[in-house]
DNA sequence: TATGAATGAGGTTTCATTCAT
DNA sequence: TATGAATGAAACCTCATTCAT
């Protein structure tokens, strides 16, 4: 291994070291809330270091999301290779959903809210990038199952795009709207249960009649 | 009317010009870059009265989503006393959805964002019981459609609740996940699209074979 | 006097009051050295407060300047006005000089030593455009004294204005010339005369033989 | 050529490649915003190294000015050896400034800046000695040919060292002078005949009459 | 009730400088 | 001698909130 390489893969250790770092504060504090000294002094570096590693908080932030982003995408195309029945990549994506939801709630709930307009102008091509990047071939996975499933007169004829969006989005929509119940209501942890919920009732009506 | 009433009245009249003019500076700012003083003079006031009427920044951005919550509980209700069958129902809410959105998407984007976790300590209890009963109206409202649509053997037997979280946490995942999408892919206003094929699919999907 | 003349009276005065606090820092410690913190405590004000009456560091102190600049301008034009040989006016323009370097001699080399290319940008219209004013004022006082000494006969054939601004440079860096010989030196206040001597040169130099 | 002068020259170079890296950023950012990180990159080193041969970024900047009035120095004291009347000597002098300016006007606006007295605290001994030591073998060149044409009985009887001040301070504020007015009256480049009339105005003062 | 000037804590960010390698 | 990652102090500026009028 060169000198180049080695240092390369140094200073990509030392990413992960900030994000993981990032990750505890964000959860834990929000956006607004975590400061930069915070997020350093939980990475055991100073401030100044941080700014070395990322443009500015939104861009620290934004690269945990990817992060997150990245293990969804993975394993979302893993189920895609698996060799199972349309039927059952359908449920496979329901239990990656809840799996990752369970892996860090929080960070998915930022995901999530951070990912409007405003947001995205501060931030570099290359994070830029990333973000469309996983966020397209997850959803793109996806699509394809659905399609093939269409193909194979298993699912009603609507275009697999949309339908992948649907599903997407219906996870989006339940990971956040839980989680303001469960602030309002008291109530706990039926994500779980109201995922199945969806994804039955989903998996129901995307099949013909 | 008494003098104490019609004070009543004119302090919400008063709250009511607040809202309005908050709903123009969030709509455009966001919450963070929306400041109270911009508020202030789009209301013709100076930042000390908003005060008199809003305990906090955080509140008056929840009185606002709540006027929006307000209004599309006041239409949901509405869609249940109708006579017209549980299916056309269930149709109504899809258009019902789509009409609040098209009223103000960004209010609404702000509206499923910000009811997260640490946002919500710092509202008052008068605040946070109007958030809840309406929150909960609209969605009885719509549990109590799908409940008559199992009774009468149409739609599979589900928790009638757990379908009505579905069926709301679709429309909240949809309007976010959309908005993100606009942004990353240059894609505009396929809202209603997507909306529209959530509901068939779900629809579908609610019903029993 | 109508309660809007008190109030914008009121801010002069406070606008006043706060440069005078930015004079007696900036005198000391020179524009990069000088603290927002540190003028606002000599004012007895609060950061912040400073804000609400000057856009940023830079205008603070251009405005400043701004105000030596003006002081400078009246005593130039209370000259031309008086009634005596334009031979007389040169030499009082000598005496304002001496006047305005003794007032204030450190603020005076901020003046000259800020006006520089990349440091208006930040600064407001209203602002530039005062700096403007007392500048090209000043200027052409002395440039019409000047114009009356060639057409009189007395003075050499050069453009007036080309002779304002030999003068005025000559004044300009004498100031800085001696302030920097001065430390290079330890040789002190032989600005005046520097002056005299150099007044004494030019006034020579202006007449015809 | 022993080790020891053979590693001095070395020194020497690589110090001369430095300051001419800073010759390009101080001229283009000014000193504040200019960064040593910059500096460095333009001259291929790393930040670190720049510290091996200059105490400071103040120093470092000194050394760029000292560098242009040395050889400003040289040109002056090459004027007093050639053999031509004082009052050629003078219109050499003219010369001398314009052609200097006109190698590098920023870096002299800065020569002219930075010389004040907080300033130059931080040098060192060395760089300190350098600086007085061109500013006055240059001063004293002038002042010299000065002393001589009031001997000859052509100059009027000042202080030739006076007279060499104010000379000398003529052109460092017509420097300054016109660089702001560049800024605030949008023209350019009437340096070279600022400095005409100036020195026209000055040569015919210091005549005798 | 309404004002709006003043507050001041606190955040992000920069960058000259150091030091282990 | 050279590196360059890391430091960390310090600065500017913002803005939600208060309170005397």
């Amino acid at each position: 291994m060169g000198i180049y390489e080695r240092k390369q893969r140094e200073k990509e250790r030392r990413k992960e070291e900030i994000i993981e770092a990032a990750r505890k504060v964000f959860s834990i504090k929000g956006f607004n809330r975590a400061t930069m000294e915070e997020i350093a002094s939980e990475a055991e570096l100073s401030p100044g270091t941080l700014y070395l590693y990322f443009k500015n908080k939104e861009e620290l932030h934004t690269s945990l999301s990817i992060s997150i982003l990245e293990h969804l995408c993975d394993k979302v195309k893993n189920v895609v290779d698996q060799k199972i029945t349309i039927e059952e990549k359908i449920e496979r994506f329901r239990d990656v959903f809840i799996d990752v939801y369970e892996y860090d709630s929080n960070i998915l709930i930022n995901l999530f809210h951070l990912q409007s307009g405003e947001t995205l102008k501060n931030l570099s091509e290359e994070v830029l990038a990333q973000l469309k990047k996983f966020s397209s071939e997850a959803h793109g996975a996806i699509a394809d199952v659905i399609r093939q499933g269409i193909d194979d007169g298993i699912f009603i004829d609507e275009h697999p795009v949309a339908l992948a969006d649907v599903l997407w989005a219906t996870y989006a929509g339940i990971v956040l709207w839980v989680d303001s119940k469960r602030v309002l209501n008291d109530q706990k942890d039926f994500v779980k249960s109201t995922l199945n919920t969806a994804f039955y009732v989903i998996s129901n009506g995307l099949k013909k009649r």
